[in-house]
DNA sequence: GGACGTGTTGAATCGCCCA
DNA sequence: ATGGGCGATTCAACACGTC
């Protein structure tokens, strides 16, 4: 630290995107000169065969070349050396963020704790509109992983507490953050239409890291800088980047991108208004949690239909099976219906209607 | 398998807690006999008192002059044994559960896969009610996290989709689950009135991970069985349970809350039908039975394209001749149809598809 | 020019049975 | 073992064209 890295921190080239090997290039670099690293690393995806839609149509999958390991050895290996040689640029109190799926994230925490880093949070990223699982074999693969670290234990680092909490409606960011995927305007497309690189993130989710774990004018390091999301959103906020990315084409779409995004004039005023979020509340919930008993029967209206619930949230009446609200829609002949108001239990004598079971369960969830 | 290992398992104790250590136990049922194990194992140390180093000296918690490295290293090897042990009494069908935080829960990914153990998801636990973070230095920790895995690639293992789906309201279960922290008369005090066990998991939770990926009657074993929160929602839902646990006081109070759960009157109440195991009707079937004349005409979506039925069952379009299936993917030009959801006949002057038929037979076969 | 319907798409480890 | 046939399967957001 102090002078002699002061010195040759001047000679890197800040606000660039370097073109290159990360581990050679974070290696040029001077030790303990970066303040955070985001890091973006390929997943390991190991797809095998093609996916369709239920309409027949393909799923552009993730197949480049970046991304294939022939090992998890070799991914451990791959991720070893990274982790080295960004530990090394990052100063003592600085700390690093990655972010990954399940098919990496797990090899990741745990080359991160043996190389000493120092947990702080693991963050979830919940997609607010995932892909799908159009097969029906699975849970839908709705979220991503983030590691947040210190590089030591005793690190003092930093965490912007107030910022985070005025961005949540004055109450504690939690880690489990709500966030949509990148598409729309904001994904970039190359010249023939399609999406330039096949895992660009969100800037949302760059502005929530950056806001929470730097100060203005800190130096954010991203060594799989892809299209630049990482230097847009630095830029952006009034904070200096070094980018590191290997494929040519990448460094100039990410260059572009940059050279266009506008610093913002007051960076404290940057605030993005976070709506609190009310959560939907599945009929299941209510047998999850006890409120509901399977076998219990509800009403329509003048008793004329009834049906009974099961343990996993679906109704049965003499003919139908299926949801509150495709039993309902069913037994009336009708195409919908609510079936939140629909269906009525006996609750001591008087009927009521399961709707305000919901709105029980809801104000537990929310206070 | 087969006759031995039926034999040997009617020898083993089910629905019962079993005390002591879970791999001398796990290692004392016979092999490929559980059909799903769900693991809450500790990630504190101090809990850990079993804790032996690679050279088998004892790892002495109080005067811990042992290192971080040797730390790790004594976890994962605790780890790795249980892990071990599971996988062998594990079905080849079989799926593993594992819950834990970012203390621990990366170490354990990464040995899963070590052990071949196939991923199938991450689900996050989502606390509605979380502890805050006190000093306002963190992201508050608003979750944990489950790994899922099949005992290999080619597993064929249980997804109750329907059920799944049904209980959430008609749409995909996501890997992000909204539930509340166990207290409340489902947290179980001791004499003093203080908690039975530090980290006593909600009945909700493991009613979600039973009910979709067990069938009633199946055997699920928990090696750290604790306040026996597996096995009374296990019996509660008509599943089987084997429960392991090392300490005397736990199994004790385990086993007096599991006396005084009631299984669910019906079994029938506790899963709606899957469709994928509904029986398989062939398209001739309806010609057979009548419900079809040969000759008639079926016409793909707006009556775009249109083909006859034969007495055999198969379809002729204007080019093509073949099932259901087949000339409807070539119509379209698609690689493959459903025919049954595809194809749709003039009825009374109302389309109907001819799946409607299909469920006709089943029901007629299923009184 | 808004409402509505249609079509497209996103880091995905996405069948099973039987001959 | 392996290949072919049966037949199961999608949510939210955005873009675009029509009325």
């Amino acid at each position: 630290m102090g002078d002699s890295s002061q010195e040759e921190s001047a000679l890197v080239k800040k606000n660039v995107v370097h073109l290159g090997e990360c581990v050679e290039i974070m290696n040029s670099l001077p030790e303990k000169s970066v303040d955070v690293i985001f890091a973006d690393p390929p997943y390991n995806l190991q797809l095998a065969g093609e996916l369709t839609r239920p309409d027949n149509s393909k799923v552009d999958a993730v197949n480049n070349d970046w991304d294939k390991f022939d090992s998890f050895r070799a991914y451990d290996e791959f991720t070893w050396n990274w982790l080295k040689a960004a530990r090394r640029v990052l100063k003592e109190n600085g700390t690093l963020w990655v972010i990954g799926s399940y098919h990496n994230i797990y090899r990741v925490g745990a080359l991160l704790q043996n190389l000493d880093y120092w947990m702080l949070n693991d963050v979830i990223w919940r997609k607010s509109n995932p892909m799908p699982n159009f097969r029906g074999r699975r849970f839908t693969n709705a979220h991503e992983t983030m590691i947040w670290v210190a590089k030591s234990k005793t690190s003092k680092y930093t965490f912007n507490y107030e910022s985070m909490k005025a961005l949540n409606d004055d109450i504690q960011m939690r880690s489990d953050w709500l966030l949509p995927i990148c598409n729309g305007g904001e994904r970039l497309k190359n010249s023939e239409g399609d999406k330039a690189h096949p895992t660009q993130k969100p800037e949302s989710l760059l502005h929530r890291v950056i806001l929470s774990s730097t100060k203005p004018g800190d130096v954010i390091l991203d060594p799989f800088f892809g299209t630049g999301t990482t230097g847009a959103v630095a830029k952006k906020l009034g904070r200096q980047f070094i980018g590191i990315e290997q494929d040519q084409e990448y460094v100039k779409i990410a260059t572009k991108r940059i050279s266009q995004v506008k610093q913002l004039d007051d960076i404290n005023l940057v605030s993005i208004e976070q709506k609190r979020e009310q959560p939907r509340i599945p009929f299941g919930t209510l047998i999850e949690r006890g409120l509901l008993e399977p076998g219990t029967t509800l009403y329509g209206p003048k008793k004329k239909y009834s049906a009974k619930v099961r343990a996993d949230g679906s109704l049965i009446s003499n003919e139908f099976q299926g949801s509150i609200h495709k039993v309902g829609a069913m037994v009336q002949g009708a195409s919908a219906c609510n079936g939140w108001t629909y269906w009525h239990m006996d609750a001591e004598g008087r009927e009521v209607c399961i709707d305000v079971l919901r709105q029980q369960v809801r104000a537990e969830m929310t206070n």
